[in-house]
DNA sequence: CTGGGGAGGGGGCCC
DNA sequence: AGGGCCCCCTCCCCA
């Protein structure tokens, strides 16, 4: 009996030991883990305080520089006119080249379009290129109202409704948000909340796997160059229901528009560099911690954006909104008169600016979008992977998208033979799947991933290149029944039969002359009956 | 007026 | 069901 008592008391102490032993190595792994996380953050904080002193700096630099731009272009060119011309050619690359033939200033106020603010240089302005709107069924209660503090801030004043916003996501003050070290408070509320769970070694393996992930992601740029197209279900934004918030996208965008400032010198200017080579890790960094809860799984949906676009500060943003606010011709949330609070007012004041366009004749008959395409030397170095330079063809894209949409009859959400929930973030065009608006918002982003392999075009679409190498194979599958010639696009043959057909389906209706195309219809108008 | 290159929206098919 | 892909179509611009 002793005997067994002795031996019991042994195995007490042994166990007694070996529990402490575990609890002293579980213990000293979560502070080893603890204190490199601490590292991180620390070198992350005086990272963020480097940048934001110099941003400062850069800040009160511009703002001076601004306001005598600003004084300088009401004096010289008070009326819209003028300004949008000026705005026209910088688009151009007439205008203030910093950087190359690649960099330009920002034009002022480019997505806060206002007739008594013409020139304003909005560093602060939030510049998310690749935004989805999602129409979501349900949920539409935790949405709405942040939609609704977007829209009455967007109308008062973007820039303090910006500030609002990513203050009230992320707990700091306006400005505090601004600040890039607003990213911390995210990253250590992660540290707290795992280690105080029972598994808080396994945890925080995997939130130190995740952020490492992160970490190399953001520094590395190549993993991400990949062609969105052929990035598998990445490239689709998440399921609806996400917690995907707007004021995620306040933060990011916030804080990526300072990127683009800072940046604006930056980058590479290999073209084949695509989209991801210009981005500044360090901003990128900022913003993803900032707007991303990687623990909530916010990752995957960040990752999925970014992949499928292959670009940090394109990444594909998604909003849900109440699906039935969004039946009819738009979305009464995303209507064209609001809505589209700060950063997002981007859609309304492309709408203003397309507004000042159709007003001016001499900008609505030219096409800015050509402006930007192959054909001029500024677009080309530029468009496809300069994700500053976007700053301008986003607002100039999107307006001629918008007019282009509503000269073929389509409404933002309007004609919809399937639901469309996909919404551009831009000109809140609805699709029906996230492919097409990833695609379409291309167009404002200028992205354009695929390059042809014979002469270093690139296109924005794989059927575009597709299409465009059949210049280079002289494949012309489309051939004419009535005489020997070939077309390498249908729509070319088409058009051609008519000359043997004789086909004229286009009448003058002030003179019934009749055209075979409408854009010889179009020419005619406006030769002979352009005052009518 | 016509041919040609390209951009972009939409639909359908296949997996 | 949804993503990837392809194709059709319209439009624009230039030569």
């Amino acid at each position: 009996m002793a005997n067994c008592m002795v031996f019991h008391t042994q195995i007490a102490s042994i166990m007694e030991v070996l529990a402490n032993a575990a609890v002293a190595e579980i213990c000293k792994l979560v502070d080893d883990d603890y204190a490199v996380f601490r590292l991180e953050i620390t070198q992350s904080q005086k990272e963020n305080r480097t940048l934001r002193r110099k941003l400062l700096e850069l800040k009160v630099a511009r703002e001076r520089a601004e306001r005598t731009a600003r004084e300088r272009v009401l004096a010289i060119r008070p009326s819209r006119v003028k300004i949008l011309d000026r705005y026209r050619g910088m688009a151009r690359g007439e205008g203030h080249l910093t950087g190359g033939n690649r960099s330009f200033v920002k034009p002022a106020g480019h997505n806060t379009w206002r007739d008594d603010q013409p020139i304003t240089v909005d560093e602060r302005s939030g510049f998310s290129t690749q935004n989805i709107i999602v129409i979501e069924s349900a949920d539409s209660e935790a949405v709405g109202p942040v939609v609704k503090q977007e829209r009455s801030g967007g109308e008062e004043d973007p820039q303090h409704s910006r500030d609002i916003q990513t203050g009230a996501a992320s707990g700091a003050p306006p400005v505090a948000t601004e600040d890039p070290a607003t990213a911390q408070p995210r990253t250590r509320h992660s540290i707290t909340e795992v280690s105080g769970t029972q598994n808080a070694v396994l945890k925080s393996e995997t939130d130190t796997e995740t952020l490492t992930v992160t970490h190399r992601f953001l520094h590395t740029g190549s993993d991400h160059r990949s062609d969105p197209e052929r990035l598998g279900p990445l490239g689709c934004p998440p399921a609806p229901g996400s917690e995907y918030l707007p004021v995620f996208h306040q933060s990011q965008r916030t804080v990526n528009s300072r990127g683009d400032v800072d940046a604006l010198d930056t980058g590479g200017d290999d073209p084949s560099c695509s989209y991801t080579t210009e981005m500044d890790p360090g901003n990128i960094s900022l913003g993803l911690e900032t707007q991303t809860d990687l623990s909530r799984g916010d990752w995957n949906r960040y990752s999925s954006s970014v992949y499928s676009e292959g670009c940090l500060d394109k990444k594909g943003e998604v909003i849900v909104v109440d699906e039935g606010k969004v039946e009819g011709d738009a979305p009464p949330t995303w209507n064209a008169d609001s809505h589209l609070g700060d950063g997002h007012s981007q859609g309304r004041d492309f709408l203003n600016y397309r507004g000042s366009l159709e007003t001016n004749a001499n900008v609505a008959t030219h096409s800015s979008l050509d402006a930007f395409r192959g054909r001029d030397p500024v677009f080309t170095s530029m468009a496809p992977s300069d994700s500053h330079g976007q700053i301008l063809f986003d607002q100039v894209l999107n307006s001629n998208d918008r007019a282009r949409a509503q000269t073929q009859g389509e409404g933002a959400t309007s004609g919809n033979s399937k639901e469309k929930r996909f919404l551009c973030m831009f000109c809140k065009k609805g699709f029906s799947c996230s492919q097409k608006v990833e695609r379409h918002q291309r167009v404002h982003t200028g992205e354009k991933p695929f390059s042809c392999t014979q002469c270093e075009k690139r296109f924005s679409r794989q059927d575009n290149l597709k299409m465009h190498q059949r210049v280079h194979t002289g494949e012309k599958p489309f051939s004419c029944t009535q005489c020997h010639m070939r077309f390498a696009q249908a729509g070319h043959l088409k058009m051609h039969l008519k000359v043997h057909t004789g086909e004229r389906p286009f009448n003058c209706t002030h003179c019934g002359k009749r055209f075979s195309e409408r854009r010889n219809l179009r020419i005619h108008q406006q030769k002979n009956h352009a005052t009518l």
